[in-house]
DNA sequence: AGGTATTGTAACTATACTTGTTACAGTTAT
DNA sequence: ATAACTGTAACAAGTATAGTTACAATACCT
């Protein structure tokens, strides 16, 4: 499968905007810089909105712009915005009843499960994209 | 997609397999408690022995067993035996080097997925074996 | 009002990964 | 020898992502 990098094209797409301040960008636009179809761009859009982390505008001179400051918004909202959440899954099928393993593997799993999300979450929870920002800024700094 | 859960399945054979002691377990029964098919087993076994996990013999009387004790074996192992290793994934197509953050923004997002993969890791690494074979079992000592 | 630009979204394709399944060669105990 | 396993190839079905085209709805501008 084409790997899901959605996660990664939500904040490249924040970044662009956060640079823009209160201006709005087309989905043409950001487009160009992460180099993809604009629909593709649109549908990230649509989920980030939904999250409450950007507003668009239809109709002509509309576009996206932030909906809170880049100080604001956390990677934890963009990660939960664009994913399940779930770092690794559960078997579809339920275990065997029959087999002591089998009977409680499932809320062994599980409860292990929600720790892990635990801890990509509070990990997440330490960059903004203030910070995001400055990162790529001063990267930038470097290379002039 | 059916979404990926060899490691669950992984963890359910590994403390099948601590249960059992030094003796070969079938991938029959395994698959049994799994509730899927042997060869199903076999592939993730497979994967489990290459990172010298499991130990399998093949012929009449054959099967699997632990290629260490349970106190040995670590969850952060068997992930990496069984997965790739990464939360989230960076972009197939390269950005547009055109773009200040289409320049940068690749090298940040790297350094975040090696920041949110390595909590991930970890955390796993705060689980052995041993543990999660006691989770189990004072499960179904309650549940008894 | 009418023309133009832009979003939102549906629909379709290509690609690729996971799971489940059958089949069978190779290997080992009895 | 025979029977019982593992290892693995090959294939089908299901499903997710990414890319693309198309178009209705919306809002600006003259």
């Amino acid at each position: 499968m084409a790997a899901n990098s959605q996660f990664a094209m939500a904040v490249h797409i924040l970044t662009l905007l956060a640079r823009k301040g209160d201006q709005n960008l087309k989905s043409d636009a950001i487009a160009h810089s992460v180099n993809t179809n604009p629909v593709v761009i649109r549908r990230i859009l649509g989920q980030l909105a939904h999250a409450d982390l950007v507003a668009s505008q239809t109709g002509a001179s509309g576009g996206t712009k932030l909906a809170r400051s880049p100080e604001e918004i956390c990677l934890v909202d963009v990660y939960k915005a664009v994913s399940c959440g779930e770092v690794f899954a559960l078997p579809s099928r339920p275990a065997s009843q029959d087999c002591p393993v089998g009977r409680n593997i499932e809320s062994v799993l599980c409860n292990l499960q929600k720790a892990i999300d635990r801890s990509v979450a509070e990990k997440l929870g330490e960059f903004t994209l203030a910070r995001v920002l400055e990162m790529i800024d001063s990267e930038d700094a470097l290379a002039a």
